[in-house]
DNA sequence: ATTGACTTATGACATCGTGTCACTTAATAT
DNA sequence: ATATTAAGTGACACGATGTCATAAGTCAAT
């Protein structure tokens, strides 16, 4: 996180800050992105970056929060919309985050991020879902916006790991349309195809209804 | 790949360069290995080092490629032991690794791959079970071997987007239990779970037996 | 044995990036 | 007005990377 001196900062000042280490990692991945770069694209002094951050990776992954957390909103959102159809809303996140992925420019920074995941990046993305693992009141956030009547679990203990698998092949269909540029088309086919497994289940045997 | 000249090497020094390397990161992961300890280590001079590889990536990804290699001959043994039962299989791959990356000194690689993940990573774990994709004939070489009256799929298409989900969800919980340091039995239990539902399938349609 | 073509080895070097620190400047309280 | 605390600065020490001119080794052909 940030230092208190980051947060003291005047607004303007602080957006400036952000918005020049946004580019800096649209530029380049975490590892190759320098802090040379982003404080002269803030226009201040290479100390003061080291008084309101730890270091890029500091820089990064609160970026990276601010992002997440905009999309945890619009998750929850839909969730609503959709009177808690999980499979549903999963599949319009989907959707949303790779048109959202293809607009050139603004979300280079989250294709980097997205190509370069370390387990950090993913689960920050599992705490799109899931909200921060720590906080249960979060995971429960979610749970009560979910029709579990659609579901096929017998406790709440297993919707967690519920939303461990869809979080998992989700991000997994994400990267790899970035990675092998896919189409729009084959990466929904290819979601659909998933998602459809992981609803009937993988192994034949008899499912009560 | 390393060059040329680097599979020109005998026998002892290219195995005391791969040695020095392994060493080096087990040591650190990636972004913080140095060329300069690996040198060092191997008693080489700076500049053999970019005449073997292209990078200290390069040196990376090959000693992955060597312990993946292994992980898959055990995985399509397993498939043969076990008259093709899939999940069987993943379930006995998932237990070995655990207790392999619980050992310690010589698994410090693994597990510093395995904690800085980053898509090209991942693959090389999906390259575990299914083979390089390119070859279709390495997915075929998995598909021989598994039993199909087991599985709930339609279509031979299918069996790749089940392979991969195993995978990804395999994965994660690998990375999960050394990132947060679970118990062995915690480890296998969420294992379990998750392979339970996704055997049964997370939703509640009825299902052909 | 000598030549010469080719392959392998070397380490100094230019370049760049990081994190720190002694110091200055600004803001705020007394 | 002065003291105290907070914010800002950039030179610097350190370490890492990739390159390159040069040296050393190998070996087949003469």
């Amino acid at each position: 996180m940030p230092t208190s001196t980051f947060f003291n900062l005047n607004d303007s000042k602080r957006a400036k800050l952000l918005q020049a280490a946004e580019k800096e990692f649209a530029r380049a991945p975490l590892p190759q992105a320098s802090i040379a770069n982003i404080v002269k694209l803030a226009g201040v002094s290479r100390g003061s970056f080291y008084q309101y951050f730890n270091g890029k990776e500091d820089a990064f992954y609160y970026l990276l929060k601010i992002h997440t957390d905009k999309r945890r909103a619009y998750f929850l959102k839909l969730l609503q919309e959709k009177d808690g159809d999980l499979m549903a809303s999963m599949d319009q996140v989907f959707r949303t985050m790779l048109i959202e992925l293809s607009e050139e420019e603004h979300l280079q920074f989250l294709k980097n991020a997205v190509l370069n995941v370390t387990h950090e990046i993913e689960d920050s993305f599992t705490e799109l879902f899931l909200g921060k693992q720590p906080e249960v009141d979060a995971v429960n956030q979610v749970k009560d916006l979910v029709d579990f009547k659609k579901l096929n679990i017998d406790n709440k203990q297993e919707f967690f790991h519920v939303m461990q698998i869809l979080t998992s092949v989700t991000f997994r269909n994400i990267v790899d349309q970035l990675s092998r540029n896919l189409s729009h088309e084959k990466a929904i086919e290819n979601f659909r195809i998933e998602m459809d497994l992981l609803s009937k289940g993988l192994s034949k045997v008899k499912k009560q209804v």
